[in-house]
DNA sequence: ATGAAAGCGCTAACAC
DNA sequence: GTGTTAGCGCTTTCAT
């Protein structure tokens, strides 16, 4: 590929001159214009990002931290990004950590490297005080905002956008006691994130505005996973001892609640009630009986990627937070009809 | 954040130390790379990609070009291709164009601009001779090794990772006269995609061999979206004349159908047969009878993945093409049982 | 084993 | 309006 000092070359033009079209600035007769761009339509010249990128000292590209690209909640928030980011003409380059706090950290090590202009985090996990500092150092360094998203990162002063989780797990509380629940259990994610402990902690406050005690037994301690929940489901029926409902604290952990049900022939509705956090949108797709509490995804995503630009720009400042409503959808399963 | 030169001063050694440590190769003393390494650890210096990627003249950042990122079938590629990706040290950038091919142009012209390493790519459509013969020039002058995943570029002189097209819609269509069908419809992909004519063909073939006339009504020109499968599936309960049983082309089609369906309060394997291309993992967790021809998801972006390193190194040619097996998975859909 | 210096392809301040 | 020139932060060749 040419380089711009060939491309000037052959226009009979200088350097800048050529720079000057190719960015649109400055001050350049149509005819010089004219001229140069005839030669770079003819070469099919396409300038580099990455030289450009080391004189401006800046690049264009934001660096995407998630947990699991191939759970639909990740997939639709990324597919939010990617479409504001590429009205901005930015691009994105994309890490799956697996929730590995191992992976994170190199993730976020070469997204530095790289000099990514902004950051969107989904942490695999809350760290301690000293690996924060490490992380935050980094990327204050080198001035990159960022954004996180869902989970939070413990006394981190980062914002980001997040979502009513306590309310979440409220709402499905007080709902499915409303519906006729004298026991309630829930399969909660991981207790180290904050988002699983907030979710419990909704379903701790609904249960004790009711006045219901809260029974050890229900309380299932999981970690946000579709294998993790099916175990404790099967558990769960396999010790005969089920609640009379139940909050499934994600999406795969309500699959995975699904899942071990059908496997043990227990049917929703009839054997147990639930709701679940977190929508899925295929069951609706089927008119499969699933009630919900549900959010926009897609425009999580969306809020994400704007709030960065606003970083970017100096027109926020740091530590602003989104928080998305959720929604609650009633399809049937909250109510138990033996 | 320091530049190289900072840390070369601090150390007390030149800028081409601090490389060879930073980089691990050449020669230079414990002693010094010591010094160099406590200086680095200290100041929490991260060297810039993008200046390393100016001076060695090339980069480790790889493009990748997709239709629909919340497709589940695509979030599957990106995770396989993610995970050797990051295995490799490489980075990188995801473009969502939606199925168009505006935004696919658009997509390419800026990660040729990144100069990115290679390059996978599912395109939208196929193009003109000319379109292609710009794509083509494009990154060959950049050397830019190509792989398509799962679509074809007409006559584009590119290898990649397709699948067996032709043999799903032949094994679907096969067994569901096997198990009875008389007649068979399908509802296709978009038919100006080589894979939905593919799929097609073999539906046509399964039909000759067995002796039956392709009734017209039965055929249903579709897109591989969810919306258009469903209309055309209301459709056709709305004519009242359904066939026996039913290839859908791709999962979003099979979705649309369902849906449609459902709304319809018509039953599979009472009012119709059905065989899907591709699998949805979800039904199988709700041990929902869909049968389905399926493919390993993940392993696919994984092979394009290492095939774009071997055409990187050098270690294989151009036009290389992997095709993966489809596997029929029966779950009791392909028969109706009125 | 280490340093000096040229160069990667571009931008932008300055000169004319 | 256009050209000249000095970087941007690295790598790498060539001396030493």
């Amino acid at each position: 590929m040419k380089n711009i000092y060939e491309i000037a070359k052959m226009a009979g033009v200088s350097k800048s001159t050529v720079s000057r079209v190719l960015n649109n600035n400055g001050y350049v007769s149509q005819e010089v214009r004219d001229k140069v761009n005839k030669v770079v339509e003819e070469t099919g010249y396409t300038p580099s990002v990455v030289a450009r990128s080391l004189s401006r000292q800046e690049t264009n590209i934001i660096g995407v931290v998630i947990p699991e690209m191939a759970n639909h909640f990740f997939a639709e928030v990324l597919s939010g990004i990617s479409e504001v980011c590429d009205q901005m003409g930015w691009s994105m380059i994309c890490c799956d950590t697996g929730n590995d706090v191992v992976k994170e950290d190199r993730a976020l090590r070469v997204l530095a490297q790289q000099r990514v202009r902004g950051l969107i985090l989904t942490p695999a996990a809350e760290r301690n005080l000293k690996e924060r500092r490490v992380l935050e150092t980094l990327f204050d360094d080198l001035e990159v905002p960022i954004v996180l998203l869902d989970r939070h990162l413990n006394k981190s002063r980062w914002g980001g956008v997040f979502y009513e989780n306590k309310k979440s797990g409220y709402l499905a509380t007080k709902e499915l006691i409303q519906a006729g629940s004298e026991t309630v259990g829930i399969i909660t994610g991981d207790l180290k994130l904050q988002i699983a402990r907030e979710r419990y902690q909704g379903f701790l406050m609904a249960m004790e505005e009711a006045g219901k005690p809260i029974d050890e037994a229900y309380v299932f301690v999981g970690d946000f996973s579709v294998e993790t929940s099916y175990k404790l489901t099967k558990k769960m029926i396999a010790a005969g001892n089920m609640p009379d409902s139940i909050i499934t604290s994600n999406n795969l952990t309500s699959l995975g609640f699904l899942k071990a049900m059908r496997e043990e022939k227990k049917r929703i509705g009839r054997d147990i009630a639930v709701i679940g956090i977190d929508s899925i949108d295929i069951l609706d797709i089927l008119d499969y009986s699933f009630s919900c509490v549900a959010r926009d995804t897609n425009e999580m995503g969306k809020t994400a990627m704007r709030l960065l630009q606003e970083l970017t720009d100096k027109k926020a400042v740091d530590n602003v937070v989104y928080t998305v409503p959720c929604v609650l959808q009633l399809k049937g399963s909250e109510r138990r009809s033996p």
